[in-house]
DNA sequence: CTACAATCCCCCATTTGGGGGGTATCTGAT
DNA sequence: ATCAGATACCCCCCAAATGGGGGATTGTAG
């Protein structure tokens, strides 16, 4: 066997899509089409009789199962396999759970068969690729997130300070990090703990982690 | 103007790399780079007198305030410019941290000058790209968590001890709390501490609070 | 001028973390 | 039935870190 060789599984159950990509692949080193499937069941059946997959590309609308429910059964069938989500469905919530789910890329149908391919080369040598418009997506569910604000009860020395205590650095080496003395730190702190009203580390790293 | 022309900055403190970019980019169309700079600081005062921006591409290592600090004050100027980070950070801490802030792209600094000219074509079409590593520490996050359930690293002994020790509780006053030793409690930490992968109360609060 | 952030210093008791050592149950796998 | 492993429990030593109490000087913004 070809060492390069990248074992893939098709779970689609758009006959004429599935076919087309198995074709392709068929026809395209390194790849090779272990098994196809037109739903996460069957899918899965076929997967405990083939141990040497190392991709599957799976769509998110099928009968029966979806894609969503299907992707923790294949992992928990085998877990170093990656899941490829291949599909047209672009909406936050299911790339989110995909990708919450263990899913490892998650790729446009619109993609051109050549940049899938490309897609699962990355995949296999450890990388993981987004279509751009799910990109998107993401960045933007994560500066949503942020817009939360949080109180400003620290100032900017501080906030740097309390940072690099959660990480569990000592008086002295939050020192060294920010070049001042380990009294000012300790000055610092205990600013911060009145600020915070509390009076240890642990309480002060629950009360900034909370907000 | 041509309509297609794609605007940008570079931000970034190595001048090989930054001038290299430069006259990569002066040569390719349909970009045109409207400044350089090696700071935030400087980033941004040319900033002001810049609106016609589409992108600014942004190293995290800058000496002074540093590319994640930047983001939002980036933003803040002109809410409409795309900060793409390029940089050869790629732990997880800097890529979540930059995309809260507002990154739409985040790409590794090995990656080839052709490749980084088409991200930023696919930024300016509204899309994201990620590289394939950055890419994977992001659905690594997310897979992670889910487990968030099954993060059932510690027994409930510990669990029990961990929520007293947040609350700002001595060792002693938890061995009080649970009618046991103090040196008991202390054993029972060490475990934490050794399960947890971390070695003092800063860090396993951190740790016991991000899931 | 005043308040406040940021910097620095000393003393000293308490807490912590890391290194040992141990016993008693309970559970799951052989 | 037994036995390894996990869990909970207890103890000692000692260096390092922490926290609380004093104090001080700058610079800056209101």
């Amino acid at each position: 066997m070809n060492p390069i060789n990248i074992r893939i599984a098709l779970v689609e159950d758009d006959e004429r899509f599935r076919t087309n990509l198995k074709k392709y692949f068929d026809l395209t080193d390194p790849f090779e089409v272990i098994f196809t499937a037109d739903s996460v069941e069957s899918g899965l059946i076929q997967l405990e009789a083939h141990d040497d997959l190392d991709i599957v590309l799976l769509d998110i609308g099928l009968p029966g199962m979806s894609g969503l429910e299907g992707i923790p059964l294949f992992k928990k069938v085998k877990p170093e396999l990656d899941v490829v989500i291949l599909t047209s469905y672009e909406e936050e919530q299911k790339i989110l759970k995909a990708l919450c789910s263990g899913a490892t890329s998650y790729i446009s149908k619109r993609t051109r068969l050549e940049e899938i391919a490309s897609a699962l080369h990355i995949v296999h040598s450890g990388g993981s690729f987004m279509s751009p418009s799910i990109a998107r997506e993401i960045v933007t569910y994560f500066a949503k997130g942020q817009n939360k604000e949080k109180k400003k009860i620290l100032t900017s020395r501080q906030t740097e300070i309390m940072e690099l205590m959660i990480e569990g650095n000592t008086y002295s080496s939050i020192a060294q990090a920010l070049l001042i003395s380990a009294e000012t730190v300790k000055s610092h702190i205990k600013q911060i703990y009145t600020n915070l009203h509390v009076n240890n580390k642990a309480q002060a790293i629950a009360k900034y982690m909370a907000n």
